[in-house]
DNA sequence: CCGACCATTGATACCGAGTATCATTAACGG
DNA sequence: CCGTTAATGATACTCGGTATCAATGGTCGG
């Protein structure tokens, strides 16, 4: 499959994933999706709507919003605290986290470690009852190792 | 000793730490640092801001940086997403995570879990250098664990 | 004690990341 | 094909924070 198959697809999905969900499929909405499937890294809502000239500010935002709703997208939290927005891989659409290289800006889903029994654990000797917890972890990836240290 | 007296030598504290990091011992700096000793709960910016009139917004936020860059403020993420200012426990200067009640904001320190060994063994194995991590856990407290839920 | 230097201040304007409002437009279901 | 209703986009606003810059005032050397 091309890439530009492979974007399609995506964008198509995503819209569906939005039909699902009982909204509409306008044209604005359309050229959301498709810019955001032609990413393939973390974004920010300014970044996306700087691709997107005569679509409205309002609308970009609204669309990701319902994206991220939908569990299609996630929002990440860079080491400089900066937000962005993420494709959630399909595999990985319930609750995950992000392994974030500050050096090439990829990242890495995490699934299925022990965090959370470790922090109910942890919770349940102080009597805390826990309702979610947000987790970001920051360093270099295995291609980036090499590469000089990156300021934290 | 009283709740003044608690007061004030945590403000002279905070200035202190500042003037060790060779910052001046001005008056609307101490104004802001004796506003911030008065709070016994984490608070924003803003918040703070409205405590102080008469005392510029940016010097505010100045005092705020530099006290977070000094380890005597740390940075709190709401379940909202709103960032709070939160005194460091003279005993919990270092890196350290928080247990927040989403009931009554309450927050409690954690420490010497074994989350961050159990991080480096996770990214081990995908060869990924941990640099740097960001963990909030929201939950509710044992004196409101029979409060009515409050949503997530 | 004075003067100079430089950190600090505060007013103002700006920025990024959104949200609210609302008249206009366009999807889509019957 | 038409009416309902969601969606759009312009605009203004919020919130949290930073940049600029002239004026002020600590601090230190002489």
């Amino acid at each position: 499959m091309t890439v530009r198959n492979r974007n399609y697809a995506l964008a198509d999905q995503l819209l569906e994933t939005l039909e699902e969900q009982g909204h509409r499929d306008t044209e604005p909405r359309r050229k959301v999706v498709a810019a955001i499937a032609r990413k393939n890294r973390h974004f920010t809502a300014e970044e996306l709507r700087g691709e997107l000239p005569g679509i409205g500010r309002a609308t970009v935002y609204r669309a990701l919003k319902l994206l991220v709703q939908a569990g299609a997208l996630c929002r990440v939290m860079l080491a400089d605290g900066a937000l962005h927005y993420q494709l959630n891989d399909s595999a990985h659409h319930g609750h995950h986290h992000h392994l974030l290289c500050v050096h090439c800006g990829e990242s890495e889903d995490v699934q299925g470690c022990d965090i959370e029994g470790q922090l109910h654990s942890l919770a349940a000797a102080r009597q805390f009852q826990i309702t979610g917890h947000w987790l970001e972890v920051y360093g270099q990836c295995y291609s980036c190792a090499d590469s000089p240290a990156v300021p934290a």
